[in-house]
DNA sequence: GTCTATAGCATGATAGAC
DNA sequence: GTCTATCATGCTATAGAC
């Protein structure tokens, strides 16, 4: 198994410009890194990006492709079986907070880069690729959406849609602002190892989830 | 009063300047807004930012000391009137996430591009400007985590630390995000007026912070 | 204080040899 | 498939007239 993140030698030239692309878009930006950082990673001539890709932009959507292909499949997968398994009565919230989850940490633990990356995505991509990226997780949002409605069928789809928007940015900023929380906590509390930040993460979803709606009628 | 996001014909340059860059910034980034596009904006001469800051790192910095220099000033003096008024007994919870939400809300209504820019910036800084922006913070850090713990003395600090992590995270995506918002609630949520939301998150972060500790020992 | 003009450099993309 | 060489463009920053 070669690493996930940083280009080997035995790789084919394509995917070892994946790899750089990827690490360098995490660390700088996708606009900030140019087509020659990335082929020197990869060790790679200029042109190289050019005749396997066509144009950077081409480039930076298969490095997204390459990894939300196989996530999503993944919590599709996962989600899809808890409910088989479940029959008529409805996956628990918590079953359902964990089927998006835990395709999310094995691929953080695989390919960090890309998670940081993702993070990052709602302010580098332009109109394209934001686009393009929404795109991805189309069937995801419907099927989890539904989910999570059955899960609590007590509060308003209103109260849902904030908590739950409030819950992704949570997932965002814990997973692309490590350094800051080491930061705020003087030491204290460590990202490494991720299960911990998961079992965290989803109790406080879970919490968040879970609260009585804050107006009555949830749709004021 | 003119406006605080646009470049208006009265105002000198040198304000002028920092409208256009703040706007262009939270717009489409730090490195990928050129010069040339604020000085357009702002109907000034390509020179005239070297002139007036000396380089775009200076230009950029005057863009967040402009508004930072206020915006904590106004939630220690919040944190400090509520702290007096409470005399012996801690100030409340709700009152620590409104002493520091609500300065923000109202720059929000004023300056939403910098709010904007503000989630940005995690990912856009640089070594140099990341450091410089969390020295700005490190008077509101210490004096609010005060005021958390004091309101929360069952909780332990690790467990706080993390949600309040979470929370930030919540606050930042809620503040970046709107478009994502109404993508997912099929335009059910609204992010206008700012009011709703910040109810919503104070009543979000105040019951992630109060619950029960994940772990009995709270130092796992 | 504001302008024009330009130096000096990095970029994305391509042409064409091997 | 991989290389070198190069084009056209855009960038930050500066010099110097007004």
């Amino acid at each position: 198994m070669t690493s996930l993140t940083q280009p080997a030698r035995g790789q084919h030239t394509k995917e070892r410009l994946l790899d750089a692309a990827e690490t360098l878009f995490a660390e700088r930006g996708i606009k900030a890194t140019s087509l020659r950082q990335i082929t020197a990673r990869a060790s790679a001539n200029l042109a190289a990006v050019n005749y396997h890709f066509n144009s950077k932009e081409a480039l930076t959507q298969a490095v997204f492709t390459r990894r939300l292909d196989p996530l999503n499949g993944e919590r599709l997968r996962l989600l899809g079986a808890a409910e088989k398994a479940s029959g008529d009565s409805p996956v628990t919230l918590e079953t359902t907070l964990h089927a998006f989850l835990d395709p999310t940490v094995k691929l953080w633990t695989e390919a960090p880069a890309f998670m940081l990356l993702l993070g990052r995505l709602e302010f580098e991509a332009d109109e394209k690729l934001h686009g393009f990226y929404l795109t991805q997780f189309e069937e995801v949002l419907i099927r989890f959406k539904a989910a999570v409605t059955r899960a609590l069928p007590d509060v308003p789809m209103k109260d849902l849609f904030w908590r739950i928007h409030f819950l992704l940015g949570a997932m965002v900023h814990a997973v692309t602002c490590h350094a800051d929380l080491e930061w705020i906590s003087g030491g204290l509390c460590q990202t490494q190892p991720f299960q911990e930040m998961v079992d965290r993460l989803v109790a406080f979803g879970v919490t968040g989830l879970r609260a009585t709606p804050l107006y009555p009628e949830g749709n004021r």
